[in-house]
DNA sequence: TACCAGGTGACTG
DNA sequence: CAGTCACATGGT
């Protein structure tokens, strides 16, 4: 396999790719949950993990009616940990669900509507300093709920900037973020589509072992030329 | 059967 | 500050 060539993407790069992972896969219509509760606790539930994972420990909190921030501060984080067990690290995730109920209970009247009224970047701050609050799940946070203007980085994003030819300095979650909010125009909508779109590219083509040969952007793509010879 | 999945925090040198 | 490890289940 021949090296990787490394440019610095533009604005134009960043928007081309959108458009034809759009024009490929069509809109995602991120995040898949009906509530900010629902949304959050999927968001922790998710960390390394599988979504059909996580679907299944949701499903199970909705039937033990474990449905709200008031239920999760009512339930002991053992049988919380026991519902949520489908989704792993779940004596992990039940401690992290509980603690961020208990933030919202302390700080903002159990509510993320007082939460969400938080400026940026502010609010961001705010939620990495809860325990279990990572910058991925902050921003999926900011981005999903509070419908706030942050660009989600994971793992596909850099795994996907890499094998484009991207060069991203530094390459770390911050480097990303900072390279995609930089060169595009914030807009809560867009980001939220683009990073579904990246995202459901990594999980279908852009595997850990790639399919380029059934890559709809091989084209746009170093790593995707270099397999086509 | 080993590897992987929409990370995070603790510990080490 | 950078590496390394624990955390854990379910699908392929």
């Amino acid at each position: 396999m021949k090296p990787i060539r490394k440019q610095h993407p533009g604005t134009a790069d960043l928007q081309r790719l959108f458009d034809r992972l759009l024009a490929a896969y069509g809109p995602q219509h991120w995040w898949p949950a009906e509530s900010d509760f629902e949304m959050i606790v999927g968001a922790i539930l998710t960390q390394n993990t599988a979504w059909r994972n996580v679907e299944t420990a949701l499903d199970k909190m909705k039937l033990e009616q474990i449905w709200s921030w008031d239920a999760v501060l009512e339930v002991p984080v053992e049988t919380l940990a026991e519902v949520i067990r489908p989704s792993g690290y779940f004596n992990q995730k039940a401690r992290k669900i509980k603690l961020f109920a208990y933030f919202l209970d302390r700080e903002f009247e159990r509510s993320t509507d007082s939460l969400f009224q938080v400026p940026l970047p502010d609010l961001r701050d705010l939620l990495l300093a809860q325990w279990g609050i990572g910058p991925e799940t902050a921003d999926d946070i900011i981005l999903y709920a509070a419908k706030k203007p942050v660009f989600v980085i994971d793992n596909y994003t850099r795994r996907l900037t890499t094998r484009l030819g991207w060069e991203v300095l530094p390459p770390d979650y911050e480097g990303h973020r900072a390279m995609f909010e930089s060169l595009l125009r914030p807009n809560a909508e867009m980001y939220g589509e683009y990073h579904a779109l990246i995202d459901h590219h990594c999980n279908g083509t852009c595997t850990k072992t790639p399919k380029c040969g059934d890559c709809p952007i091989a084209d746009i793509c170093e790593m995707g030329r270099a397999f086509k010879g």
